[in-house]
DNA sequence: CCCATTTCGAAACTGAACGTTTCGTACGGT
DNA sequence: ACCGTACGAAACGTTCAGTTTCGAAATGGG
């Protein structure tokens, strides 16, 4: 019932020639090429599918515009699904999951990418549900789950809200790269954890 | 010495045809109509010059680019300049200032607007610039400086940092409004004051 | 083996929008 | 009157997104 019959739902094989493996990937390589050699906006369609030897043609069989390329193209080699393990302390596992994106958006590259995604998914809602779907909520969750262990372990005082901790901590690290400009660091992240009240194991045990 | 003699720094009238305010007050006023009634998105140069009667020579004589036209055009009427009484309570102080900024969030025009300027200063250095000095510096400063009065006051626990806060505070909502897309609201604004330790008058006196 | 189906690359095309330039004219100071 | 600057009109060049057309290639089914 389940081997080959008329509509296997998985992997269904539609007959005509198959998708092009290899365009698929050299278009991927070509968009992250180009966005770390000359930036974001210096990345079109047309140098694209020009540098990748596919035609735009393929591109929009395959996706529906620019920005959804250049984000597959991103995280096609920057996996953002690894996850952190657990230390056993609220605070370095914060600091852990914290420093991971601060040293994304320290990096000229994949920093000015970052926001410039975010910047492209203010005019796209289909890019902005993508963004979402592949990293912010992965990240989110990361931190939540994070969070929620270290109340487990009476590491974080009465009252507090993981989801909101997780606003108020991610959303000072969005709010320099995006509004203020300002530098971020593991300095920084530990001012953050410090002022919300979840303290270093050297300084309250 | 300063009355008009051959280079008087301020009101200097350069000799030839004085620019006119007329063009001016109606390239903004059409930036600003167009805003309200398309959209971002439809504003365009030759749409603000065609509706204007102005020429799109002087609309690039006087601004660099279209975001620096918008920006003009919804500040000219939406002055953030205002600057909030002192109530004396800590938490009142800042219940007020985000709940304004919340307030502009929730507005569809204005919350829209505000998130695709930010989004627009990702590719713009010289309007991220411009949008930091007359917005949020000041909206900073404000909040910077109600949390130094509750400090001096005493309403704030030790050891709090005045710009963190403000960087934790307004980095959540914005994090709202440009990255996850959720809600935002007078509760929420009471929220994240509750996780800070900013507590209202009612709970703990 | 042939045919239907689907993808492929090449290339031309449309359309939107930015930003520039040219031109003749209007305005104000000297 | 003259000069310098700004004005509106209009055409222009350019870039880029996204579409379409075309003939060729690849796959599966009969």
């Amino acid at each position: 019932m389940s081997t080959s019959s008329s509509d296997t739902p998985a992997t269904t094989r539609r007959s005509g020639r198959p998708r092009s493996e290899r365009a698929r990937a050299a278009i991927l390589r070509s968009a992250e090429e180009l966005l770390d050699e000359e930036g974001y906006t210096a990345v079109t369609m047309d140098a694209i599918a020009s540098r990748s030897g596919a035609s735009k043609a393929t591109l929009y069989r395959w996706w529906p515009n620019k920005a959804a390329v250049v984000m597959d193209a991103y995280f096609e080699h920057n996996n953002p699904d690894i996850s952190f393990p657990d230390t056993g302390s609220l605070h370095a596992d914060l600091v852990q999951q914290l420093s991971a994106v601060v040293h994304g958006m320290n990096d000229t590259v994949a920093g000015h990418l970052l926001a410039r995604l975010i910047a492209d998914a203010q005019y796209d809602e289909g890019l902005a549900e993508s963004l979402r779907g592949r990293f912010i909520s992965a990240r989110r969750a990361d931190a939540v789950a994070a969070i929620e262990r270290g109340r487990a372990r009476g590491q974080l005082r009465h009252g507090a809200d993981p989801e909101v901790l997780v606003d108020l901590l991610y959303g000072a690290l969005y709010y320099r790269l995006l509004v203020t400009g300002q530098h971020t660091g593991t300095g920084y992240v530990h001012t953050l954890l410090g002022q919300l009240g979840i303290s270093s194991p050297t300084e309250s045990g």
